[in-house]
Parts: structure tokens; C-alpha cells; sequence
DNA sequence: GGATAATGGTTATCCACTATCACTAAATTC
DNA sequence: GAATTTAGTGATAGTGGATAACCATTATCC
């Protein structure tokens, strides 16, 4: 109070707000930081023209031959009409194919062409490479411990998955 | 292959598919528990009224009386036009108010009322009362240790927050 | 065996959240 | 005092997520 006049300071003042009381939620960091990765992600993924949704569904179809959109649809926690474009998309790049279940027509088997297996190894690539430099720093104990307790987490949902 | 026409089972299968590569990233893990605390969230702010932006913008409020529209999309990581409507609800529930500032008067200075402060004092009890209920077996030392992995991982993001 | 129910996929539609552009009013800079 | 910057707003578009209604097919149940 030296400068009466002089209280209102005309820099941009660099004001950051305090988030004590949100700090105290581990939810809180957890947003804040799965942004910073959502961000990483997509950023490794605009080289393949991938986004996160694209992606996983790529990678769940590589590792699951012959799965049915409803079967990919609960693995992704996403409902069926909202995977309709996303299938879509993969097939149209032909990244993958719908061919009918022989047993059950109503259902479509899903399966990459070597073109989606192509991409899905580089895309992976590129998204473990990102995640390792976001990630540097942070030492395998404590990654391995973190992992367990998102696990642990997970199975608190309402939605039983395990 | 005992009995060839019944290798189509009939029961719903309770098929699950793999997610294996998926399970490699931290990222994945990350978002799939992050799922669970906003539903759970979700759940816990709703008796309020409260959704997780309207709640995180009240909480910064109370916490930093008299701080501009600006300062909060700031801290809340929007832009901000999308801020706009989230002040306006929160004014027209009359738990905050916008008042000019008479030093700069293009700005408001924000301030929650005495009905926003109690709002305030109930949610985040509530909201503690549900994170302690959903991290129950994560003991404090691991729960330490995430909070610092992730805040670790913020520090990465582009946009320097760190 | 035929009506009924359930399932897989699709369409259309709505809502919440995010992002960009353009604009006004007020402040700062020069 | 003119030009630039900043605070807040409006309009708009894009993305993700959810529901309802529908068709085709399969399973269930008299």
C-alpha cells in the first residue's frame, strides 16, 4: 500500500486462480492430466488420420478377428448407433471389412485388411512412442502401480466390466 | 468338434472381446477409469443440479471471490465463449452474481452468493463423500503417488500450465 | 409350426461440450 | 486522439454420446 494509486496494476497481471479445494479431488488430476494425454494422442494419431475413436476401434478389431459391431460396440463402451460411422469410416478406407456371419446374417464379422493391419503397426508405434516421452520420468513401479489402481477403479463401475 | 452343428452356441455368449494392445497404454486405462469417476460424479452432483463445468465453476468462485470471466475460463481450460452460458446458469440459479468491475468496468467480478456458498459447502461434501466411497482400497500412500504421476503429466501439456 | 419376443444393424434426432469467428465496449499504447 | 488489445457476448459448427423407431433375422414359447 505505498502506491494508493498504483493498486490496480496495469500488467496483465498473470493471475492464476487457486484450485485448492479441487486439488483435493484425485478425479480432478485425473481429468487434467487424461487431457494432456487425449491431446498427445491426437496429435500422434493425425499422421494416419486417426482419431482416438478410430483408433481403438481399429486396434480392437486387429486383435479380435471376426467380432460383431455389438461385441466391439460393448468393448468400446460406446453405444451401437454411435459405432455405425465409426465402422463406416474404417470400411470406407478399407482399412477393414463387414462380411455377413454365415450363421447369423443379421451380424457382420469385422476384419482388418492389410491395409488396416498395416496401419494399426504404425499407428501403435507411433502411439507408444508418444506415450513413452509423455510418460518419461515416471518409473515403471510407479506406471505398474498406477495401472493397478485404474484397474481397481474400473471396477467400481456401474456398468459390470469385470 | 464332437458335435458340428452345435458349434453355434446358442447362449448369449457372454463374449468379451480383447483389448490387449489397448491395455499396453496408460492413456487407455486412464480414460476407461476416468469414465467411472465422471459417472460417478455425475451421479453425486446430480440432488444439486450441478454438472461437473457448473460445479467446477462454482467451487472456483467461492474460492477466488471476485474473479473475472476471463481468469475462470483460464482456469477451467475453456474458451471463453463456452463459459458464457455456464456464468449465466449459475447467475440465474442465483448463486453467483456478476458485478462490474469499477476499475475496469468490461469485466465482472464474480462472487457467489450466500445461497452458492452453501450449494458449495453441500456438493463438495457430497462429491468427497463419493470419491472416498469410489478410491476405497487405494491406500493414501498410492493415492499419493497418482496424484503426483499425473500433475507430473500436466506439466507436459502444450499449453504451459505448469 | 406359427405367433411372439429378442437381437444386430441402421437411421434420425437430440443434447452436452468444444472451438472459431465476428462483434461491442472499454481499456491501453503510442 | 488513433490504433491496438482485452473482457464479454452472440452465432455457429463440429464432435461425442444417448434414445427412439425401424427392418431383417434369429430365438423363444405355446
Amino acid at each position: 500500500m505505498a502506491h494508493p494509486d498504483k493498486n490496480v496494476p496495469s500488467k496483465p497481471e498473470a493471475f492464476s486462480a487457486s484450485d485448492a479445494t479441487l486439488q483435493r479431488f484425485i478425479g480432478y488430476h485425473m481429468k487434467r492430466a487424461f487431457n494432456v494425454v487425449q491431446a498427445d494422442l491426437t496429435a500422434a494419431l493425425k499422421p494416419f488420420d486417426l482419431r482416438m475413436l478410430t483408433y481403438s476401434a481399429l486396434v480392437l478389431i486387429v486383435d479380435n478377428p471376426g467380432l460383431s459391431q455389438s461385441q466391439l460396440a460393448a468393448a468400446m463402451d460406446v453405444e451401437r448407433p454411435n459405432l455405425v460411422v465409426i465402422v463406416d469410416e474404417l470400411e470406407q478406407r478399407a482399412l477393414i471389412t463387414r462380411t455377413r456371419v454365415p450363421t447369423d446374417r443379421r451380424a457382420y464379422a469385422l476384419h482388418a485388411t492389410l491395409r488396416g493391419q498395416q496401419l494399426f503397426k504404425r499407428a501403435v508405434a507411433a502411439v507408444t512412442a508418444h506415450e513413452r516421452a509423455l510418460f518419461r520420468g515416471i518409473d515403471a513401479q510407479t506406471q505398474s502401480t498406477m495401472i493397478a489402481a485404474l484397474q481397481l477403479i474400473q471396477t467400481r463401475g456401474g456398468k459390470g466390466q469385470g
